[in-house]
DNA sequence: ACTCAATTCTAACAGTGTTCAATAATTTAA
DNA sequence: TTAAATTATTGAACACTGTTAGAATTGAGT
């Protein structure tokens, strides 16, 4: 049974969120090797060493930052299906919805792109021990699966249109925010619109 | 006029490949943050020191490996483009071998990935500036552009088609070499294979 | 042998994430 | 109200990082 949250948790889980929101600017302002723990301690009014207490370690501060920015991806996207009507409509709302949070917060983007890279090294963060971050990302990823099975794919084939989607939505991010898009003369979003019709066409050919 | 390298600085070359080729284990084996110019100096036969009279900075070190991956890059797709026949298959072969190449090097991938993470940040590598990189990645990219325009598109479009072409590599690749690809139960070369069959129907369709 | 430049080293600097014992603040118990 | 116990916070240190300045070494040319 659950209990309800005492004044002491709140107090704990408060100051935590004013440890979350110091770094979360720091970590706009500076990129993420460039925010120190001096620099987040001092905005968030304290010793680098008195966030210790709170968190494990500066990566557990930025697994924590990327959670809640995850989570606000999935309400976003939840969103664009939420308003839209017909399966058709519905992948195309949320592919672009993925797109387009990525493409409006490239903060977000960045913190994301070192999830993947944690992923590749053998002990790091990005692993499927991360259960939270995992979760998070599949449940944001969860309604182009959901829009893909209504358009009659098996449960498969919709997970094989998330990761296509998921693929071409971050690849074409990456361009967007490096500026090397405008290099070959294309819009992204144009681009991602035109993979998604595609996508779509395609699924209901079949 | 062209000189003939002296001797002099043919030693001081050697010099700097010997230093490059350290540099490339160290990042190979400890990811490119991990990496310290000290682990790479002492495998070198050097002092920290020493390597900046042949290097700027750690980051020029890094530019430099990262330039030379590229040519690998560049030569790969150039020999998969080479020994095949037919615009079709040439835009297919193009596109599956930028795929293979960093499916077979993660570590080549890993490098790439900083270029861009660094062309977000204000001030940092992968920037237009950086004419040397920029080049060898657009001439890697170049048959995919050639072949799509021998397929009867513009400029413009062929363009589109290799920024296409490259988002899908990428994001799929992000996916490969992180593990999260198996979540969803794909095969990352399968899909890019699809992927590029459907493009290139796609192309002679218009 | 002497010079002069190219190369390397030693030693230090300011910065990083992190730990630990000591301290301050706050809540609980008597 | 006071004493005890928990919870928070700090200051000082540690080992590490990339980088720099200046001294020491090497090696070739005269």
């Amino acid at each position: 049974m659950r209990m309800r949250e005492s004044r002491k948790e709140a107090v704990s889980r408060h100051k935590r969120e004013l440890i979350l929101d110091a770094a979360r600017s720091v970590f706009a302002e500076e990129g993420l090797e460039g925010a120190s723990l001096r620099a987040i301690a001092t905005r968030a009014g304290y010793t680098p060493a008195a966030l210790y207490f709170h968190f494990d370690s500066k990566e557990a501060i930025y697994a924590e930052v990327l959670r809640q920015s995850l989570a606000s991806l999935g309400e976003a996207v939840g969103a664009a299906v939420a308003t839209t009507r017909g399966a058709k409509q519905r992948l195309h709302a949320a592919g672009m919805g993925f797109f387009r949070y990525y493409a409006e917060n490239p903060r977000d983007l960045d913190l994301g792109f070192y999830l993947f890279r944690g992923g590749m090294k053998p002990a790091g963060l990005g692993h499927d021990r991360d259960h939270a971050l995992n979760a998070a990302l599949e449940t944001a990823l969860h309604p182009i699966a959901e829009a893909a099975e209504a358009l009659g794919a098996s449960r498969p084939k919709a997970n094989m249109v998330v990761v296509d989607c998921f693929a071409h939505a971050t690849g074409l991010l990456l361009l967007l925010h490096t500026g090397r898009i405008r290099m070959f003369g294309a819009s992204a979003p144009d681009m991602m619109d035109a993979y998604l019709r595609e996508k779509v066409a395609q699924l209901t050919r079949e």
